[in-house]
DNA sequence: TTTATATTTAACCGTTTGGTTGAGTATTAG
DNA sequence: CTAATACTCAACCAAACGGTTAAATATAAA
């Protein structure tokens, strides 16, 4: 039942489920940033945080630039919107949603 | 290493991860539906949708109300406003990136 | 050339995930 | 009471995850 048609969806989304991740996430969002000052603030190895950093390649958030020794890492931002642009959709719903709890807080 | 203070955010973006779990809460973005009504467009086992539905329960992104022998299952929107707002804060980041580029392809 | 630095890769390990099947539990219908 | 319906739960399984350590690779510095 492998059906191999991953949604990209998936990929974001599960890169986005690691709080370490995240937190490179937000480095790479203030800047290009190589593979040890990635790894300082971390309490884990290095060998950890590049396979970090492969999943995000593979979601297509980060891509790399090889200078020398050093890996530099970037932050792209197309799938970081198209995760936004997911979650948005219920925007509406959950607008609703809220109002009518409101109301129902505000009639007690 | 299992540092149990886990983000709410980690079950959140792990629930959305997976896209028979989005469709579900697409389904139910459309209002109340069973576990019956859910599981009959998927070509997986309802005890698979049980589990689905479990983690987005775990995840605070559905209710269930449980009628009968009916479970009711209702989408809750706050949990995706949080996810919302953590990819939010680098909106700002790719709006300067995307213009950047933009820069770039218009001096060509 | 030798050595130190920056990083990946491979092998391994315990846990989680996403599915299955089969049995168990309520609730409703006949 | 009996049978059907709506579901969960338990056991199992293969694959993926998140980490480790040790070895390999590539570049830079002495």
């Amino acid at each position: 039942m492998n059906t191999n048609g991953k949604d990209p969806l998936d990929l974001v989304f599960m890169s986005l489920a690691d709080s370490t991740r995240r937190e490179i996430v937000h480095m790479l969002s203030m800047g290009e940033k190589t593979m040890s000052e990635l790894t300082e603030p971390f309490p884990i190895s290095m060998a950890a945080i590049s396979k970090h950093v492969k999943v995000l390649e593979r979601a297509g958030l980060v891509k790399r630039r090889i200078q020398g020794r050093c890996h530099y890492l970037m932050l792209v931002p197309e799938r970081l919107v198209g995760a936004l642009d997911w979650i948005s959709v219920y925007r509406y719903f959950w607008q609703r949603r809220m109002d009518e709890l409101d109301n129902i807080i505000s009639e007690c």
